[in-house]
DNA sequence: TGTACATCAGTGAACGCGCGTTCACTGATGTAC
DNA sequence: TGTACATCAGTGAACGCGCGTTCACTGATGTAC
């Protein structure tokens, strides 16, 4: 690869941080082209080298973002330990990982039903693909193995929600460790919950 | 109450309809007073006769939206039979609130993890107003009776949780009804497996 | 009931400003020989 | 290696436009007597 190329790649992921590091504090929609290119310190023309829009960008911010949560969720399906461990090390790993990306996440969590149709429907087709993974690993698994498919994707969809709404609430709670502490413990107890019913389900096919 | 007032509040009104209509299909931050003017058919400059700004606005839309959703919480209260009974009705009534109240619904999803600050805090206070209510119900039934206060409150916020993520994924189903129907069915699942977990839940109590 | 004055919701013009997009350009990098 | 030309990422000026906010105003409604 040139060098050209390079620095062409280069400027594109300075648009790409740009953009993300100012919605901390703003969503997409209400994001300014020319407000990407200052911050990134490019002319606003530069912009369409890259990019035909701000959406085409929110898309790509998309992947990138789900690349740090695929990257999550392969250390949780590390942990082969009981339940009780694994969510534990779970929510642990999820409170780490919200610490050390939390632009990625405050994007996610924005924009998960937020106003950019073509963002939203890329966010849920990546925490399909992600529910997908978790299926597999809960398939393979005793207490989950005589669960129907469709039941097992819906117990999936349920734990994927609660990771996500937790690690939206995390994004509030800052540098505040009290509050960090009780959504951690929320987490917790909800996930336990989820997993007792889990144990307990009456599957349909045993009648 | 004098005619002026009167006027006053039903212009007021229009200007809160003529946002909602707008945030169909965008979000709060993106929209304009002009915007809201224009659609509402008065002159920009009265917007500031009944709002500082659209922040202000919107945290009174968030006072009418979830005065749809405590009218909701409301009626599955009053559904006194056994927890199956419970869990169908409540999802058949967020299916039809969802249906007749789209646009405040919509709002809501949209502006729950949204870029407006005062806004999420107001919905967040707001949702945790109806955990508490729904926490009320709980300690009243028998399953529930002995649990710790606390973990009541994080079984009521999962159940409050399952519910909002279904209103949301049912307004992008829109006119498809086979998509509604997977949707129902799977918070249907969901609302299941947290009550056989609630069913079975250890209370730290006892031991 | 009638009159005189006060209030104030809504108007319309004006302002300065930043927006997204276009365009011809520059000059470093790439390519062909 | 050197030369001549092509490519194309990034520039800077220009455009027309809609924005939020201000202001003095109008005229219907409210109030005091």
């Amino acid at each position: 690869m040139g060098v050209r190329s390079e620095r062409k790649l280069a400027t594109r992921q300075v648009l790409l941080d740009s953009a993300l590091k100012l919605m901390e504090r703003q969503s997409l929609s209400s994001l300014g082209l020319r407000e990407v290119t200052r911050e990134a310190g490019i002319a606003p023309a530069a912009f369409y080298r890259h990019f035909a829009d701000l959406e085409e960008l929110g898309v790509e911010l998309v992947r990138e973002s789900l690349g740090s949560m695929h990257a999550l969720l392969r250390e949780i399906r590390t942990a082969e330990a009981d339940t009780a461990d694994v969510i534990e090390r779970t929510v642990d790993l999820v409170a780490q990982h919200v610490r050390e990306h939390r632009p990625h996440f405050r994007f996610l969590a924005r924009e998960w039903h937020g106003g950019v149709a073509g963002v939203r429907a890329a966010i849920a087709a990546e925490l399909d693909a992600f529910i997908d993974e978790l299926v597999e690993d809960l398939a393979g698994q005793p207490d989950t193995r005589r669960w129907a498919a469709g039941e097992l994707r819906v117990l999936a969809g349920l734990y994927v929600n609660v990771i996500m709404l937790t690690a939206a609430e995390l994004l509030d709670a800052a540098e505040d460790r009290d509050a960090e502490q009780r959504i951690i413990d929320k987490a917790l107890t909800q996930l336990r919950i989820v997993s007792v019913g889990r144990l307990h389900w009456p599957a349909e096919r045993e009648g």
